[in-house]
DNA sequence: TTGTACGCGTTATCAC
DNA sequence: GTGATAACGCGTACAA
C-alpha cells in the first residue's frame, strides 16, 4: 500500500491537482466552498497527507528545526546523559510540535559542519546551547538562518538570546552562603570561557566575596569541567588540602553531586561539616540525598521559550521585542546548606 | 548568499547537471574519471551540498529515522527527563550519524498519529521504545516501514527486537537479595503490562521467590508507575505498614531512588535497615548516595545496536540474523544491599 | 555525455 | 468567480 499523492486525490475528486492544493491551504478565493468541502472529504477518506519533502522544495521551508548541543570530545556522541540538555530538549520539542515544526537532533561528525547539515536539510532555524568558536556563528548569518542562542553571551543582534542572569545567580548563591556565616567559600566549576555562562557565575561569586570584604583567594577556585568527575576531584582536594573551606558553590548541579559524593567519602558530613550549593536545579536535584540546595531556573520552560521565539523569527512576526530574554532565577533551599556555627 | 544547486555546479564545470549527479555518486561507468575529478573540485570550491528534500523525492528515501518514546499524559512532552531514554537516544543518534542518517525527534499531538508523521516525512525507519496499543504497530507494517523495537515482547517477525532478558534480570535481582539472607522482599514497580519489560521482571521476581520456597505475597507488590514519585509512595507504605520487609527490588533505578528517599525520610537506614536493588544502571545510579546496587544493562550501547540493526533492515543487508537480540545483563554491587543479620 | 521526464506540491497565468 | 494548465524547485536515471 503506497501513500496517496495529491494527484490521487484529484483524480478521485474529479478536479485538478491545483484545486486540491488550494483546498488544502484554504484558498477560498480560488475554489468554491463546496468543492473545498468535497475535496476535504476525499482527503479524509484516502487519508492523504502532503509530503514534507515536496513542500520543502517548492516553499523553501522544511518545518524542521535543528538543535546544537555540545558533544563528547571524540565527536561521537551528544551529551544527552546530562539531564540539563535533555530537559531542555523536552521543552523545545513540545513547543515546536505545537506549531507544526519538527526537531532534527543531530551531532556533527569529525570534519563536517553543522552548517552544511542545516543547508542540506533546509533547516528553518536552529537553537544552539552553549558557546562555540566564533566562525561557527558566522556561517549561519551569511545564509540567513534564524538562530536562537541559549546560555550564551555572544553579543550580536543577529541572534536572539535566551538566558538567565548568570552573574546574579552566582552572586545569589555566594551571598546565600555568606549570609549563613561562611567566609571561606570554594568555587567548583567547569571551564571559565569568554561569553559563557560559567564566566558570569564566577564573576557573581567574586562580587559577593568582595562585597562582604572577604579576601578573594584564587586557590579556592577549582576549575575544570562541568562534570560529576570534576566535582569528585575537587571535593577530594578540598577535604584533604583545604579544611578551612566550609562552603562550596558548584556552578552546576552535576558538579555539586560529585563534590558532595567525595566529601562524604572522605568522612565529611554535608551540610554539617561543609555546605554545598548547586546551580540549575535539574530534576535529579530534588531526588538527591541529601536534597540539593541550588539556584533554580526553569529548564524546560527555557527551552519552550527559545522555541517560541525562534518560530517568531521564522514567521517574521512583529517581534520587535528585546532580542535578549532573561528568565527568572530563584534559590531553592533544601538540605545541603547549613548555618556555620 | 543562496546555496548553490547542481545546475550552478554544472554551469561552472561546463557540463550537464546529470554529469554532476553521476560524479557525486561515483558512477565511473557514466562519466570519465578525469571529469569526475574536475567536477569534484568545483563542488569543493562552491561548497555544493545536495539537497535532502530533492533526493528524498526522487529516491524515495529521506535518510531520516524516527524515534518513538513515551509521552506525558497531556501529550505535551516527551519524557526525556528520564535519563534512561536520553542515554539511549544518545547511543542511537551517534550510530545513525555514522551511517549518514539523521534523527527526527518528535512526539505526537493529541489526535494525530506517528504513522502520519512517518509518511509525511518519508521516514526510512523508526525505533520504538516501550509498548503501545496493538493497532499502533499495524500501520507501520502496512506501509512497510522498517521498525526496531526496544524493550518490547511483541511477538511479530516483521519487527526486529532489541532487549535484555528481563525475566532473568528480575530473577537475578531477587535471587541476589535472597542470597543475602532476605526473605520478605518487596517489589516496587511500574505498571505490569502485557508484552512489557516490567511484566517479565515481575515474573523473574516470582520465580526466585518460589524457587527459594518462600511464600509469594501479593501485598508486597507495589505496582503503579515507573517514577520517582511512585517509589516514594511505596517506600513510605513499606516503612509504615510492612516493617517485616527487609529488602526491596525496584524494577527501575528512578523508582529505587524514590523508595530509598522516602525510606530514609521515615528514619530507615539503607542498607542497614532495608536493602534496595534497582534495575538499568542509569548514569545517575553510581552518583547517588548511597551508590545504588542494581542490575546493569548498557543503555547507550543498546541504542547503538538498535540503530545498527535498523540500518541493516533498511539497506537490506544479509540480515538473516536472529530478529531478536538479547544484550547481556550484569549485577553491579554498590552500597544499597546488605546481608541480613 | 547530454537532454529529458519524473517525483510531489505550489502558484502564476489563462480560460470559461 | 471557478476552475484547469503549466512551470518550477532540485536531483536522479533513463533513453538517446
Amino acid at each position: 500500500m503506497k501513500k496517496p499523492t495529491i494527484k490521487d486525490v484529484a483524480k478521485v475528486a474529479g478536479v485538478s491537482a491545483a484545486a486540491v492544493s488550494y483546498a488544502l491551504n484554504g484558498r477560498t478565493d480560488k475554489v468554491s466552498n463546496e468543492t473545498i468541502e468535497r475535496i476535504k472529504g476525499i482527503i479524509e477518506t484516502l487519508n492523504y497527507k502532503p509530503d514534507f519533502s515536496a513542500r520543502s522544495l517548492v516553499k523553501n521551508q522544511s518545518k524542521l528545526i535543528g538543535i546544537v548541543i555540545p558533544q563528547t570530545e571524540s565527536h561521537k556522541q551528544l551529551i544527552l546523559e546530562n539531564p540539563f540538555y535533555s530537559e531542555m530538549i523536552s521543552g523545545i520539542e513540545g513547543k515546536l510540535r505545537e506549531y507544526g515544526y519538527h526537531l532534527l537532533l543531530s551531532g556533527v561528525n569529525q570534519g563536517e559542519s553543522y552548517l552544511d547539515l542545516s543547508i542540506q536539510r533546509n533547516l528553518d532555524g536552529a537553537i544552539m546551547m552553549g558557546i562555540y568558536p566564533e566562525q561557527f556563528y558566522d556561517g549561519f548569518k551569511k545564509i540567513n538562518i534564524p538562530i536562537v542562542l541559549i546560555d550564551s553571551y555572544i553579543n550580536d543582534n543577529y541572534f536572539k538570546r535566551i538566558g538567565i542572569d548568570d552573574e546574579y545567580g552566582g552572586y545569589l548563591a555566594t551571598k546565600y552562603l555568606i549570609d549563613k556565616g561562611h567566609s571561606n567559600i570554594g568555587l567548583v566549576t567547569g571551564a571559565i570561557r569568554k561569553d559563557g555562562v560559567v564566566e558570569k557565575r564566577f564573576l557573581g561569586y567574586k562580587r559577593a566575596i568582595r562585597e562582604a570584604n572577604f579576601f578573594y583567594n584564587p586557590d579556592y577556585v577549582f576549575e575544570e569541567s562541568m562534570s560529576y568527575e570534576h566535582g569528585m576531584a575537587a571535593g577530594q582536594l578540598i577535604a584533604k588540602k583545604f579544611p578551612e573551606i566550609t562552603a562550596v558553590f558548584a556552578t552546576g548541579d552535576m558538579v555539586a553531586f560529585g563534590a558532595i559524593r567525595s566529601l562524604v567519602d572522605q568522612g565529611k558530613k554535608v551540610p554539617e561539616d561543609i555546605s554545598v550549593i548547586g546551580f540549575d536545579d535539574i530534576t535529579m536535584s530534588k531526588m538527591f540525598i541529601p536534597p540539593l540546595t541550588t539556584i533554580r531556573q526553569n529548564i524546560t520552560e527555557k527551552g519552550a521559550i527559545a522555541a517560541e521565539h525562534l518560530i517568531n523569527m521564522i514567521q517574521g512576526g512583529v517581534e520587535q521585542e528585546a532580542n535578549e530574554i532573561m528568565l527568572p532565577l530563584t534559590i531553592v533551599e533544601r538540605a545541603t546548606v547549613k548555618v556555620k556555627e
